[in-house]
DNA sequence: CAATATGAGTGGTTAAACAGAACATCTGCA
DNA sequence: TGCAGATGTTCTGTTTAACCACTCATATTG
């Protein structure tokens, strides 16, 4: 077993190397992944998000524009946007809401569902290759793994944005956060 | 076991729902761990990428800042004033390569070692925090999991940047990526 | 010694994220 | 009933960060 040290080595050893990260590992997978999800997805209005909205309205269980949003971890303005794109594609419809005449229920046109099903063999391929490196078995714990983390942050009942936002209360300094440096440009070296 | 079917479901059934989504599930653990990350990581200049920046110089193995860059998935251009703040803030230094007058080494300085040391106790406990909701052994294998497939992805022998750029060869078609919808507003409802 | 390639830095352009306000509607309460 | 506040959606403007083309210095190759 490689990485089984979850306090990983000791306080006063900080050369590790990027292998050991979580968080390049981390990175790097999803960078793959929305790479080639993306380029998979090319010709569909929102890309991989998209995709996402497509199948949480063929799901049925796409609440308000709001709680999509916030499932899909974009900005409430964004996805007015993204919905505009896939309205105009012809894939889903904004249906008012009979109980809530503010909302708009998203609702899978027929030629939105056919694309769905289109789309989701494609994405099979594309797992396909992008989890080449594991064993079958590996590859159905790595999804089971990783869906039993989202979900857990994902549900309101655990209320997993509590617990990690422990971490700010923790550290409230201010970050000064600058960008594009002084002008100045010596030129020499 | 709950997510074993790797071909999901058959083709004429788009109804899905989000949690069978590797895509989803994947970005969910992603974000929140990098929201976490940032939080914890706020008085570091680069933020989590100045970590792995520092990693990466404590480690040794550092080479130039282009496949450094390539390394952490960024921009060439965003390393500078990555290492540019890093430098301000004293815990880097560029120091020239004796063998290649073009190329830069980055070293860590004590103050930075020190501040590795810091930082990586602080990152043990955020990650505790986000896999909280796996058993320790299935922290393990997450951990090991991911890194397999980062190191698959990242190891340029196995060039897995061509396995999926393949795909992109099948769907060469233009995306338009306009944005901003016309300046109509009907205001009417 | 030319010709080309590579590492680093700079400036400008552009797209995505973000915050704020406007508007319509719903809910709770007196 | 009527009012005060909350919520859902859209629009506008601002800020942030990624991207592209170019320059400069140095290596490498023939």
């Amino acid at each position: 077993m490689l990485f089984m040290n979850d306090a990983r080595g000791h306080d006063d050893e900080p050369c590790r190397g990027l292998h050991n990260d979580l968080g390049w590992a981390l990175g790097t997978v999803f960078r793959t992944y929305a790479k080639a999800v993306r380029m998979a997805f090319a010709d569909l209005p929102g890309g991989p998000r998209g995709y996402q909205v497509l199948t949480a309205a063929g799901s049925g269980l796409a609440g308000t524009q709001l709680t999509l949003a916030a499932w899909l971890g974009v900005d409430r303005t964004v996805m007015t946007y993204l919905l505009d794109d896939l309205e105009k594609a012809g894939v889903i419809e904004r249906q008012p809401d009979p109980a809530d005449r503010r909302a708009r229920r998203i609702v899978l046109t027929p030629s939105g569902r056919d694309l769905l099903g289109a789309l989701n063999r494609r994405l099979d391929e594309v797992e396909e290759r992008v989890l080449v490196a594991l064993e079958p078995v590996e590859r159905a714990t790595f999804r089971d793994l990783t869906a039993r983390l989202a979900s857990h942050f994902a549900e309101p009942s655990t209320d997993a944005c509590v617990e990690v936002a422990q971490a700010e209360a923790e550290l409230p300094p201010e970050r000064p956060r600058r960008r594009r440096r002084a002008p100045a440009r010596p030129t020499s070296r």
